[in-house]
DNA sequence: CTGAAAGCGCTAACAG
DNA sequence: CTGTTAGCGCTTTCAG
C-alpha cells in the first residue's frame, strides 16, 4: 500500500509472470493473448502502476529527454527559443532539461557533463566554445545526437540551424540608406562572436554597394564583457554605448545595433539626454524580442526568428534519435525586416 | 573501449572488489586503505569513469532534481524566478527540471507526474489548480517535497513564499492618492486568481481609507481568457483594457493595473489614441519586470521580488529535501513602491 | 502464447 | 580493512 506497485506485483494479482506484465506494459509486440492483455491492463490502471524510468534505463535505453543549453532564459530570445523547444518535445514525448551557461564555459561543460551523465537522447545548444576537444569528443563517443543553433560552428558536423546576420545587418543599413540617412553608426558590444562580425560585415558591405564610405569612427564598440546574456546587460551597455557615441559632437543620422536589448539601451539613454528618436536619430535594432513592438517608439528591427529556429531545431534533433537518416543538415534561417517606428524616413530634398 | 567504464571495469583493473571501488567511489565513510583507495581514483580518472546514475537510483535513492512548476518562461517574471531557482540549484548541487504548464490544468498534471516518475526530490510550483485532490494525495503518498510560491494554498500543509497582494493593490492606489490623483481607474484580466481579487481589495480599501467614493464603472474586467501566461497575451490584453476604458467619455485621473505587461499594452494602446502618459493619465503597474525601467516612460510600479521569491522558495525546499526540520514555513514577500516616470504628481491647487 | 532466469550498474548487508 | 552477494525494476533471451 505505502510504496509504489511494480511489475512484479501486478503479475501476482493477475496470477501470470512479470514477463508477460513487461510485455504488455511496454507495448511490446509480443503476441500475448488478449483476455490476458486486458487484465494486466485493468489491474495496473486499479493500483495505478507507473513504471520506474530507472529499471528501462539500466537496461541501456536512451531517456525520452533531450538537453537544451543556452545562455540566460532571463533573455527573451532565449526563452521564446526554449519555448519552442518545450512545445515540440511535448508533441513527440520528449523532455526537455533546460541549463543556462551565462555564457561561461566552465557552466557549459558542467551541464554537457550532467547531460551525458543523464544519457540524455540529444543535445540542443548555443555553444560559445570555439575551440572543440570538448563537444567532439563527447558527442561522438557516446551516441548523443547534437544540433546546433544560433552560433554554430562548421568545423563539427553536427546538424545547426543558423542565421544569416551578415545578411541582417546589410538589410538594416540598406533599409537606412534607403530612408535617406547616411552618416550611419554601428554600436556593438566586442566583436568576440561571429554574429557580431557577421553583422559588422553586412554593415560594411551595405555602406559600400551604396556608395557611402566607411568610417570607422562611426564603429562604436563597447570594452563591457558580459558575464550573462541576460537582457539587463545588454540594456546596460546599449546605455554607455550610448554615452560613447555622444561623446561625438555630431550626431549620426542614424544607429544599427547588435540587438532589441541594446538598442532599448541606447533610445533610454539618447532619451534622457533630450535627444527624441527617430526625430534627431534614427535607430534600428536586431532581434525582434516581442517587447520591441510594444515600447514607444516601437522598434524597427531586423526579425530573427526565435520560435521557428527552436521548433525546427528541436524537429532535427527528434527525427535524428529516432533514426531518420538524414544527412547532416544546416539551416539557414533568413533575415526579414520589420518596419516600425524608430526610423525616420527623410525626404532627399531636405537633406544638404 | 567502446562502452562507458563501469565500477565492475575499475574493479579489474586496480584487482580490487566491486565493492571497494564503491565505497571509494560514493565516498562513502566506510574504511578503505588509503593506498587503494589513490589506486582507485587514478584508475576512475585515467578510464574518465562517470557513475551510471540509474543504478544508483534503483536503489532507492532519490535523484538530486528538483521540479520547477511555472506558467511560462516566456513570461519575464517567471524566467528571473527560474533563473534564481537555477542559481540556488547550482550551488547546492541539484538540477532543475523546468516545466511550464500555461495555465493549463492538464499541463500541470502531467508534468507532476512526470517528476514523480523521475522521483524528484521536490518540487517548487506556481500552481493553479484551486481544487486540490491531486496535488495532495500524490505529495504525500510518495515523500517528494514541495513548496508553493506566488499563488499558494491555505489548504495544504506546504511551505510556501507568497506575496501580499493586497498591501500591493493598497500601496499602488494610495500612493496615486498622494500625488492627487481621484478618479482612479482599476484595469483587470478576470478576477479568476486570488492575486487579482487581492490587488482590487487593497485598490477598494485605499480609496475607502482616502475618503473617496468606490465607482463600480471604473473597475473594467476583460473578458479574454488567456490560455498561456505569456507576455504576449497579457500585453494584448491590455491594449483591449485601454479600448474598453475609452469607451467611457471621461478619462480617469490614473489607472492601476494587475502587472506591468498589461500596463504596457495599456499604454501603448491610450499613444496611439495621442492619449499622453503621464501628462493626460497616470498608471501604475504591477510586479517591477525588468522591462520596466526600460521603457519610456520608465513605469512606476509595485515590486513583487522575483528573484528573491525563487532563491527563498529553493533554499527552503532544498533545506528541507536535506532534513532540516522546520515547521511548515509560509514567508510573505512584502510589496514595496517604485517610483519612475509614468505617474504624474498634481498640485492640490491645480485640481478643481 | 507464457514463464524462468539472466543481467543492466550500483549499494549495502554480511562475512571474512 | 576487503570481498561476496543479494537485490533495486525492468527487458529480453531462451525454453517450454
Amino acid at each position: 500500500m505505502k510504496k509504489k506497485p511494480t511489475i512484479s506485483d501486478i503479475a501476482k494479482l493477475a496470477n501470470v509472470s512479470i514477463a508477460t506484465v513487461s510485455r504488455v506494459l511496454s507495448n511490446s509486440d509480443y503476441p500475448v493473448k488478449e483476455e490476458v492483455r486486458q487484465k494486466i491492463l485493468g489491474i495496473s490502471k486499479e493500483v495505478n502502476y507507473k513504471p520506474n524510468i530507472f529499471g528501462k534505463m539500466l537496461k541501456g535505453g536512451s531517456s525520452k529527454e533531450i538537453g537544451v543549453i543556452i545562455p540566460s532564459v532571463t533573455n527573451p530570445f532565449y526563452a521564446q527559443l526554449v519555448s519552442a523547444v518545450e512545445k515540440q518535445c511535448i508533441n513527440r514525448g520528449y523532455i526537455p532539461l533546460i541549463c543556462s551557461s551565462y555564457n561561461n564555459p566552465k557552466m557549459e561543460k558542467r551541464h554537457i557533463d550532467i547531460l551525458f551523465q543523464k544519457q540524455v537522447a540529444g543535445i540542443v545548444m548555443s555553444t560559445i566554445r570555439k575551440d572543440d576537444p570538448f563537444l567532439n569528443i563527447e558527442a561522438h563517443d557516446k551516441n548523443v545526437k547534437v544540433v546546433l543553433f544560433d552560433q554554430t560552428r562548421t568545423d563539427l558536423q553536427y546538424d545547426s540551424v543558423s542565421f544569416d546576420f551578415r545578411k541582417g545587418g546589410y538589410m538594416a543599413v540598406d533599409y537606412l540608406i534607403q530612408c535617406g540617412h547616411k552618416d550611419i553608426a554601428f554600436l556593438t558590444a566586442p566583436i568576440d562572436r561571429k554574429s557580431r562580425k557577421m553583422i559588422l560585415e553586412g554593415y560594411k558591405q551595405a555602406l559600400k554597394i551604396n556608395g557611402i564610405m566607411y568610417n570607422s569612427k562611426r564603429v562604436i564598440i563597447s570594452s563591457m564583457i558580459g558575464t550573462n546574456d541576460s537582457g539587463e546587460f545588454e540594456y546596460e551597455n546599449g546605455k554607455t554605448l550610448a554615452r560613447l557615441l555622444l561623446q561625438d559632437k555630431v550626431l549620426p543620422d542614424a544607429i544599427v545595433t547588435i540587438n532589441d536589448m541594446t538598442a532599448i539601451g541606447i533610445i533610454r539613454e539618447l532619451t534622457s539626454e533630450g535627444i527624441e528618436v527617430p526625430k534627431d536619430v534614427s535607430i534600428i535594432g536586431f532581434d525582434n524580442i516581442s517587447i520591441s513592438s510594444m515600447i514607444t517608439p516601437s522598434l524597427t528591427t531586423i526579425n530573427q526568428p526565435s520560435y521557428e529556429t527552436g521548433t525546427l531545431a528541436t524537429k532535427m534533433l527528434l527525427d535524428r534519435i529516432e533514426g531518420k537518416e538524414i544527412e547532416t543538415n544546416n539551416i539557414v534561417m533568413k533575415p526579414t525586416l520589420i518596419k516600425r517606428d524608430s526610423v525616420k524616413k527623410i525626404e532627399k530634398e531636405t537633406r544638404q
